[in-house]
DNA sequence: ACGCGACCTTACCCGCGGGTATACTGGCGA
DNA sequence: TCGCCAGTATACCCGCGGGTAAGGTCGCGT
């Protein structure tokens, strides 16, 4: 049992001193690095499921059978499915946040960078955590986590409606009303998160690029 | 008890024949109308709080207490919770589909058209069933209601492609991919249901003029 | 060797909520 | 005056699912 000498890691080298942990020697299956990829993989079959099933509808025993492990497993690495959730819709919030972050602080008019935030944008709502975000309504998240949740993505609000206006300040783009014209675009691309299937017959691209074109025209001036 | 003549009605006359029951005498507090009226009054309440709690998060006895009434009560005039929503999304669909078949028969370019859909279509979801149809997930519905709400979702959708269809036809409007135009549209349409407020700064009709003077515009020649 | 701690299991608890069995009431027709 | 039926209530059932208690195993550092 335990006798058994499987000894099958790379030579074991003595750390010569106390070097802190970056050795790329030490333990071979990394500390904490699994974990997070443990993590990760919760994450990442949790927000196919609630996608697919939606949030109410996928228990935890169904996001631990789908990794072949048990409910306390999941409990392990998060301590309610509240946390789930919330770390779905905050890493889908934050690649849409970067994406369009991005859009905003690179140079060109304001259509310009309206282009590239609609591409931005639109791309992400075609990948799970992106989904996720469409697809999560404010009631499915504890009191707390709704309110994190609503500042998020306020905060991408604040960014396509900034674009928008800088827009129409240096005469590239024109509408009445940024705020709804905002609603409106973000709309028409948070909505893409509810049709769009990996085996349809268009691309994430071809998507993006077309949300591009369509949703810049109703803008430009 | 029973001996208190209460002769809150007109004079009862006596139905010279077997006049079947449409004679406007007869017994007074209706037949049933008054069962519609309440089958409605639950309906009303019903997609009220599914819109603010959400449907998983509002429970039955949420929805009789809401009403004065207890939970068999409900249970005397719908089946399932299942078929409360989807009489919900019956009705904000149907409204849906009333509001876009006017517009798609009425006269002029497709544009034209268009702008009276896009119109009605707006209105329809600032309402509490149209706001109902939008945020109901397939999920939450039966295999069977679901299989119905897809169909008749899929016919409003089928009326606005054919609308812009008829536009490019015509000349007035113009666009790459008739389909994810639809879509497009449709979303930032369907999402006015996620933001709109009754107390908001704009009144309905703002936003209804609005998304169509926005959503044209992407579309128009 | 030994024990400790990270990890994962089996087995369980318990409240919530959809739905029901049953019984009471009041008004209407005969 | 009797019974029937629509309508409403009280009290209950029970399965589902979030979350936990407690124990086993493996691999590491000492």
């Amino acid at each position: 049992m335990g006798t058994d000498p499987t000894d099958t890691a790379a030579p074991r080298a003595t750390p010569d001193e106390a070097a802190g942990d970056l050795s790329p020697w030490s333990t071979r299956p990394d500390p904490e690095a699994e974990r997070r990829a443990k993590r990760m993989a919760v994450l990442r079959s949790a927000a196919r499921q609630f996608n697919e099933k939606g949030f109410r509808a996928t228990s935890m025993d169904d996001v631990a059978t789908a990794l072949q492990v048990t409910k306390p497993t999941i409990y392990h690495y998060f301590a309610s499915k509240d946390e789930i959730l919330f770390e779905c819709v905050r890493l889908g919030l934050s690649q849409i946040r970067e994406g369009t972050t991005g859009a905003a602080e690179r140079g060109g008019t304001g259509l310009e960078r309206m282009q590239a935030m609609v591409h931005a944008y639109a791309l992400s709502m075609t990948h799970d955590f992106g989904i996720c975000v469409s697809r999560t309504g404010d009631a499915e998240l504890s009191p707390e986590s709704r309110a994190k949740f609503r500042a998020l993505k306020r905060e991408i609000d604040d960014i396509v409606r900034e674009i928008i206006e800088a827009g129409i300040e240096d005469g590239s783009m024109r509408s009445e009303d940024p705020k709804i014209a905002t609603f409106l675009v973000a709309g028409a691309i948070n909505w893409i998160a509810r049709w769009y299937r990996p085996d349809g017959a268009r691309t994430r691209e071809e998507i993006a690029d077309f949300a591009v074109q369509h949703l810049t025209r109703a803008l430009a001036a």
